[in-house]
RNA sequence: GUGGCCAUAGCUCAGCUGGUAGAGCACGAGGUUGUGAUCCUCGGGGUCGCGGGUUCAAAUCCCGUUGGUCACCCCA
């Protein structure tokens, strides 16, 4: 087929030079937070058994995801939608000599079987971060707090983004305290999750079913709940309103129709934690945050741009079960994931993408020194020995590749490569040294350009 | 898996009711002013996503397909 043109498959992205800063300068972030934090990294393999996948989820899953085996080979495998089965697998099996807590992160890049749409595609790259083997309300606040480091870090601050907390533990017991039977909690949940795609009235007939009365599905319909702390010894009081906060966007509680002593009881000790932790004012509790994963059975989390742009930027939550799934000890756990492209598409909309001279700074591919002659054959003779002497030297160094002698369009080039500093060779052992970015030159010797620009 | 919209140069797009393709920017070469600018000249590039159909004639109309995009399902 003369002149097939192959395309990238669907879902997947290419990435040019810019497109590979981007994405060096997330991972480099999310490594970085993480690591303040007293994470450590792992990772595992890029594709798995197909059966750890359908362990937990069910052959369900397996229409989202891209399994194969090997020509002529009978063993089914899948490239990893998640990791949190890898994550169990490898804490499995070594259990017994890793540390309590283990906090191990990642930043791979996962793959599913999924039509793309805004913010999902079918490769992208996730942060995983995790506490395993800590039951306490401090791990889950420790996971939340390293989020919250990235936030900050980013450049966001609580008006950008908003900590969605709910609790799965607490609200069953509330329910139970309302006297729905346990076997109806999760139709609830899913219609609680359902809140935002089904009309007001709809939502309100159908909590009805469960024993709501329609001011109390307003509740849930704009189901902010804030929590303050109280004046002196840390005391905490889960309000069944939210005050005003017209300036994040978040919308205000319909009024104090609901008894919520069950789920504040639950959630006070989080709550003190994540003011310890100095993150309580990005955190909103959030009675309709209920994520769709059937295993959690505590904490669940969701971080959403503060008007409600976007997909949700982040989820996770606590699930004590699930090492033990996977073959380990009975083991409590609680995790996150935060992916590459709703995270890069909230940056854009806030205007914190770094321009491309940052993002090669920060990538640690931007030119320390461009080298130019000014035209005359001594200097000609100079440029290649000079840029092998500064590269020796351990700089980053470039020379043009165009035919001109022009200095002006060299030094465009220079510009246009974002290089730090110009070097115009003047002659023997001599050269003006160019800071790119004040517009400063000053003469000096060959010699002197290295200390003169390194930092 | 279902549906809406979209597809022309590297990018942003123009191309009317069908008459055999353009601009700006970018890129490349050269010139001028010794300094990232301005200006001038020249150039590479597109079988109009792909395949079929209607027609004397298709970028344009019709069908299919691939890809993109947005939503549904799902969302680990």
């Amino acid at each position: 087929m003369p002149g097939h043109t192959f395309q990238s498959p669907t879902g997947t992205r290419d990435f040019y030079p810019a497109d590979a800063a981007l994405r060096r300068f997330i991972s480099e972030s999310w490594r970085s937070a993480a690591i303040r934090h007293g994470f450590e990294e792992v990772d595992g393999p890029t594709f798995e058994h197909l059966e750890l996948y359908t362990v937990k989820s069910g052959e369900g899953i397996v229409s989202e995801l891209f399994s194969f085996t090997r020509a002529g080979g009978e063993k089914t495998y899948a490239l990893r939608p998640e990791f949190t089965p890898t994550l169990a697998r490898l804490y499995a099996a070594k259990a017994n000599s890793l540390p309590k807590p283990t906090k191990w992160f990642c930043t791979p890049t996962f793959f599913r079987a999924e039509r793309p749409q805004r913010g999902r595609l079918r490769e992208f790259m996730q942060w995983n971060v995790d506490v395993i083997g800590d039951p306490s309300p401090a791990a889950d606040a420790e996971v939340i707090a390293t989020c919250v480091t990235l936030f900050t870090s980013l450049g966001f601050t609580p008006k950008d983004l908003r900590v969605k907390i709910n609790h799965r533990a607490a609200l069953a017991k509330w329910f139970d305290s309302r006297g729905i039977p346990e076997e109806r909690h999760a139709k609830l949940l899913a219609l609680l999750d359902q809140k935002g795609k089904l009309s007001p009235r709809d939502f309100t007939v159908k909590l009805a079913e469960f024993g709501f009365t329609p001011e109390q599905a307003e509740v849930f319909q704009k189901g902010v709940i804030r929590v303050e702390l109280g004046s002196g010894e840390g005391e905490l009081t889960v309000l069944g309103t939210t005050v005003a906060r017209e300036d994040i966007g978040v919308p205000t509680a319909a009024g104090e129709s609901l008894d919520l002593t069950f789920f504040s009881e639950a959630v006070r000790p989080l709550a003190l934690e994540l003011s310890q932790a100095g993150v309580l004012d990005w955190v909103d509790f959030d009675l309709s945050i209920v994520r769709g994963l059937a295993y959690y059975t505590g904490m669940v989390f969701e971080v959403h741009e503060a008007s409600g742009a976007e997909r949700a930027v982040a989820g996770g939550g606590r699930y004590d079960n699930l090492i033990e799934l996977f073959g380990g000890p009975p083991t409590s756990a609680v995790g996150m994931g935060m992916g590459d492209v709703v995270l890069a598409l909230v940056m854009k909309d806030k205007g914190l993408l770094p321009d491309e001279a940052r993002l090669m700074e920060l990538a640690g591919q931007r030119p320390d020194v461009f080298v130019i002659s000014n035209g005359s054959p001594e200097a000609d003779a100079q440029v290649r020995s000079t840029v092998a002497m500064l590269r020796k030297a351990g700089l980053h160094a470039r020379h043009t590749y165009k035919a001109t002698k022009n200095v002006g369009k060299l030094l465009q080039d220079a510009a246009g490569q974002k290089a730090r500093f110009a070097v115009i060779i003047e002659g023997p052992g001599q050269c003006q040294i160019k800071d790119m970015a004040g517009g400063g030159q000053r003469p000096a010797a060959i010699s002197e350009i290295v200390a003169a620009v390194r930092r």
